[in-house]
DNA sequence: TTAATGCTAAAGTATTTACTTGACTATCAT
DNA sequence: ATGATAGTCAAGTAAATACTTTAGCATTAA
């Protein structure tokens, strides 16, 4: 709803996403919510700093689309977002193939020049 | 080498990892390297930046495991080092799995209560 | 040997980050 | 209604980031 602009570019989109995890205590946020949802006050119990803190966290995971929270009374409750981590999945599995292919180009140069390869080989053409 | 004492800390190295991706131009190397191997003023030349800048994302990645590089004569040849790839998916796929579990609970709970699950089930016990 | 190339190292700067504290606003229990 | 609870907002700060420019140092080519 506020970022539809600001996800529509998929750059950005990954960049908030990377940039939320590359921080411990969201990871450790992250790590709770999977396995179940919880409130701000029981993210920030364990939390060596202010509740107020932790809301900053939270917000940015939020834009970031890692997790959602709603509003119920005056709890705010949080809950992990499965797709966006699939959505880095798969951009971890895009670099992954690449590589593959890459790799298995260069053995068979290897192969084709009949030297020993330096490395294994991985597919059989 | 440089590094042991660093990465002997998982945690630490999670986020030096996730640090390292948060960023457009260190992720348009890592692309560029999940294609093959490239020297650094190759890896600096589509960049509209200096070629120091570009060092410094490199020492960054190297930092972070991502790449690895080797001098020949005066040429730093970087290639991408996929294992660290790996862990990074890795810790993904522990998060959906906790979440998968959760879910799987929930859909029980909802079952034996003989509600209508709001959420669709996702396994057969 | 000289000059160009490819990279490195250091220092400086504007911006962003990860907090803090304190004041505030709803909501819920008594 | 009163007070306690759960969270929000804003302003301030120290540290980290993403660059820049300048100077330098090996290596290779002429």
């Amino acid at each position: 709803m506020i970022l539809l602009k600001h996800m529509l570019n998929h750059q950005t989109h990954l960049t908030s996403i990377f940039h939320a995890l590359a921080d411990p205590t969201r990871r450790a946020i992250v790590e709770r919510l999977s396995l179940g949802p919880a409130s701000i006050g029981e993210l920030a119990e364990p939390m060596p700093m202010s509740l107020a803190a932790v809301v900053q966290h939270v917000q940015l995971l939020e834009q970031a689309q890692l997790i959602t929270s709603q509003k119920h009374g005056r709890v705010r409750t949080c809950k992990i977002e499965v797709a966006t981590l699939d959505m880095l999945e798969n951009w971890l599995g895009q670099r992954r193939r690449q590589w593959e292919h890459m790799f298995d180009r260069l053995a068979e140069v290897l192969d084709d020049h009949e030297q020993k390869p330096k490395l294994p080989k991985r597919k059989k053409p």
